[in-house]
This record gives structure tokens, sequence and C-alpha cells, in this order.
DNA sequence: TTACATGCAAAATATTTGCGTAGGA
DNA sequence: TCCTACGCAAATATTTTGCATGTAA
């Protein structure tokens, strides 16, 4: 139920927040928070864009480019680099439920985690440095361990 | 004394491993890693074309890019990505001397840091994942605190 | 009605690559 | 000499933008 409600409360900051900032709620901006939330991975433009014409199949790279841009001013979606050239995409309700990612550089695959210490450490580290900690991205790359899982 | 002994190590380095994986020390080779030592910020591969040509002006922008390449295998050169559309470069003598970004939103200021805590954090972190770490990037984003410096 | 948003196509960026030549080992 | 690296220019890939039209408020 707590994922649920998450996702509930994405849609309507979408649509709070699109209107504090008088910005239209289009079917089109609709269609592409939804596909964006459902997403467990972290889509870029080409492949959001492609899951969002299975929906409406008028929809153009040019505003998927567009809305992903305004989602990300609004802090609803978050614009992250894993290395490849392209900028991938993620819902990120509010500055809560933050995360990481661990990277697979053999099969790609892209694990999300969250750790309390690091996020402490950061504000600290930050705060010594004399910042006021606005963002921060953490991706870690490796293999799977031998033993480990699998 | 430190950072010379460092730099030239790097360049050491380069002509060893360069030998090590049958690669040939070219002219075009030697004035870009020898740039990029000496560059104390993290240029992107145009701004390093630049300051290259200063030095030899028939090096081109595909040579630079072929450079960089070739060097990220050879663990000398990092690519990072700071938010903005293109990939920036530094010197990486080995995996030694590992160090972390705090990016001034305001002024686009990068600022290194090192912090132990936070390597050893990590290696926890992927190890609990099941992930024997290969690599990992860390940048912080924030403004200034009005009471600190300045 | 009236701006803002959209689709389309062209443009702007960043990076890679084919090809014939130059040059290091 | 031989093969890798180079310069050049064209090709790719990704993202942005101008413009005429559509549409939410």
């Amino acid at each position: 139920m707590d994922l649920v409600k998450r996702e509930q409360s994405a849609l309507e900051g979408l649509e709070a927040l699109c209107h504090a900032k008088g910005l239209r709620i289009t079917g089109q901006r609709r269609v592409i928070v939804q596909i964006l939330m459902d997403a467990d991975d972290h889509p870029d433009a080409d492949e959001l864009h492609s899951m969002v014409r299975k929906v409406d199949r008028s929809i153009s790279i040019a505003t998927v480019y567009r809305t992903l841009q305004v989602l990300e001013q609004m802090n609803i979606v978050a614009k992250r680099d894993f290395g490849d050239g392209r900028a991938r995409y993620e819902i990120s309700v509010g500055q809560r439920d933050h995360h990481h990612h661990m990277i697979d550089i053999e099969s790609g695959e892209v694990i999300e985690f969250y750790n309390q210490e690091l996020e402490d450490l950061k504000m600290r580290i930050a705060d010594e440095l004399g910042f006021d900690l606005v963002d921060h991205h953490l991706e870690l790359f490796g293999t799977r361990l031998a033993s480990a899982g699998d």
C-alpha cells in the first residue's frame, strides 16, 4: 500500500505543483509521469518515448525531453548518469526516498540502495566544506562476488 | 616535491603501461597527458583540445577523444560527469589518490575532497550488496553557507 | 480567448568512425 | 618495414529549438 500511496502522491504532487507554477496539466504530461512512475528501472529519453507512445502514439520525443526538463525543475523527476552517453530518468518524490545506484559493469544491471550512514556522512562532509547540500549523486560500479547470490 | 613526484610517475606510468599493452607513445599522447597533468581543474574534451593545440596546433579533436579513451582504459585518466552535457577528464594516478567533488551550483566551482570514512563505507556497502567495488563516483551539489568563508 | 504546450523537422552538441597517410618501434 | 595512430571530414547519437498549430484554463 505504501508504494501505491507514494505513486498517487506523486501524481497529485504533479498537479499541485503544476498549478502552483502556472503550468498546464496536459494529457502528454500525465502519460509521461504515469509511465515513469510505473517503470522500476531508469529509462533514457528514447526508451521513455517508446513506452509513452504505446499509450499515445502522437507524443513526440521533443515533448518527452521538454516534459522531463520541466519535471526535473519541479523535483518530480531526477536525472541520472550511469556512464553511457545518455541521461536516465526516475521519479523522485520530493527529496524523500533518496537512494543510490550499484551498477554491475558486466551485466549493466542497476541495483538501488539506501544507507542512512551515507546520508549522514554526506551532510557532514558538505558542512565541513562550508556548503549547504542541495543534491548529490553516488554511483558504485562493480562486479558480483563469485560467492554471493546468483 | 610530492606533487612533482606524482606527476613524474604518471608520465612514467603512461610509458610503462603503453609498452605493456603494445601501444605506441606518440608525441600527441605525451602532450595530452602532460596538459592534463598540469590542469588543476576538470577540462572537457574541447577545452583540452584547445589547450593541447597551444603546444601542437596539428592535434585533432578526434585524437583527443581517442587518447582519452585509451588512457581511461589504462586507468590513467578518469572520466567524470558534473551534470552538464559533456564529459570531463582528470588524471587518476592508479587507484590511489581517490577523491570526490563538491560542486557549487551557483558558481560552478568544483572542490575536490577525500574522506576515508566515505571510502570505507562504500566498500562496506558494495560488499553487503554482494559486489566487488571496481569504481565509484560521488558528486555533492550545494551552495556555499553564508557564514562560511567568502 | 489566449498563452502555454505540442509536433515536426532542422539545428546544435558531443562523440565516434572510415579512410588514406604519417610515423613509432 | 609494418602496424598503430593520426588528421580530416563525415557520420552518429543525444538533446535542443524555431515555428505554425493545438488546446487547457
